[in-house]
DNA sequence: CGCTAAGTCGAGAAG
DNA sequence: CTTCTCGGCTTAGCG
């Protein structure tokens, strides 16, 4: 598991270490201690020398991390070029990407560890909760949403956006229904009225629209009325598990 | 800098680890090799036996790397409640967490590495190129946006969100600024619109409405111009650094 | 490549 | 607490 492990290496060991262990793309390697970090592209930082952590995964993703935050300082998510070098005495590390333009460069002042792991089994990962577990649920029983509803077309592509489900209504109406998996914002209000309105340009008459999620904030629901639009409470998630008896609405 | 190692350890050793290392708050504490994952609450899921990389940082964050990819396979930005245990014979570690209540569970089937590392040193972080940054210079030169610009106010909050710049312009008419530091969507113009509404509802008359970024979407433009609001090219950067004789605009 | 929208988005600011 | 916006957002999907 452990493939590689140095403590306080001095510059071109590190320098070493860093290019065979990345040459592989095959192990993922850690580098702990004193450092220095920029980034140059879509804008730029400057980090002070501090303790940081890097990371770098077998898919060349970079990631430096700081003491502390889930996110990473700086980061990298795929990397075209990925190289070590000594410079004035420290090992310095380029990780850099063409399309954005960036550049991630750490000088390390004193690496207190360098360690290569081999991380390789991958597992399956399954989510649930999605907006598109919720799409699938309800385009299977649109009724969920209004009796009488029928679906004629999922994530349809217009010029302002991608409507979640078009249907019809029991009077024959168009139905834009526009999903969230999370509390609605006037972000999503802003949404559905672009589709309507796009569709209604197109030449559909009357278009009903409509916001299904599992709440709505109170400026959104406002707004949401105002423009003639209307709100259904629908969660993510299947209700409660139907008795095995009957037949789930969600199988 | 390493304050503990453990390799392989057995179920009680790890729990011990790392109950002992997550009480003090102030390393940063990993565990590599063969686990389960799961995850309830806003969302759920369920990881297969695979191999990763666990991170707890001394702020109770926590982060599950797989081998590859810049995100955490699962994550807790902030843990209430952080507790290892032994079941069935693995160590098993829970961190949770209320509002939103959620439950990331790690079993550790086939542990390869503990770790514990002082990670002290946190240093100054600066990042240039944010919007933020781009709303100053901006307020400090208006004209940059249009000649005759006057800047009333910043980060107006009004009903339907905050307005950037609220700016009169030389004829006297009230000006809504939308900034973007990178290429405008049509969810910018949606904003916009919305702000522009807003205001022109809450009484005055002519309200003018700029969207300045480094760049538009095609189909943004378009929207924008139908609804009549007009797009500003505005870079995030300050344009050139200009000769030191000369007082730059960005001072 | 450009464009759009989702995300367990995270983080921060303001009311 | 709620609500909203920005982000080097990242990522996926589609034309
Ligand atoms: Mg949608
Ligand atoms: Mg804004």
């Amino acid at each position: 598991m452990i493939r590689a492990q140095l403590l306080t290496p001095d510059a071109g060991s590190l320098s070493t270490f860093l290019t065979t262990h990345t040459r592989t793309r095959d192990c993922l390697i850690q580098v702990a201690g004193l450092a220095e970090v920029t980034y140059h592209g879509r804008a730029a930082s400057t980090a002070e020398v501090g303790a940081y952590l890097v990371m770098i995964k077998r898919d060349g993703s970079l990631q430096i991390h700081a003491p502390t935050g889930i996110k990473p300082m700086n980061w990298q998510p795929r990397t075209d070029e990925l190289s070590a070098c000594v410079e004035h005495g420290h090992c310095v590390l380029h990780a850099s990407r063409r399309s954005p333009e960036e550049l991630v460069r750490v000088t390390f002042l004193h690496p207190h560890l360098a360690l290569a792991l081999d991380l390789y089994e991958e597992a399956s990962f399954t989510l649930s909760g999605s907006e598109k577990q919720m799409q699938d649920a309800l385009a299977r029983h649109p009724e969920l949403i209004e009796p009488g509803l029928t679906v004629l077309d999922r994530e349809l592509l217009i010029d302002s956006g991608g409507i979640d489900l078009y249907a019809r209504d029991a009077q024959g109406r168009s139905v834009v229904v526009e999903l969230k998996r999370g509390r609605a914002t006037q972000d999503a209000v802003s949404q559905l009225g672009r589709y309507v309105a796009t569709v209604q340009k197109s030449g559909v008459h009357t278009v009903r629209g409509i916001l299904a999620a599992p709440s709505i904030t109170a400026p959104a629901l406002k707004e949401l009325r105002a423009r003639g639009l209307e709100f259904r409470e629908i969660g993510a998630w299947p209700e409660a598990p139907a008795p095995a008896a009957l037949p789930s609405l969600f199988d």
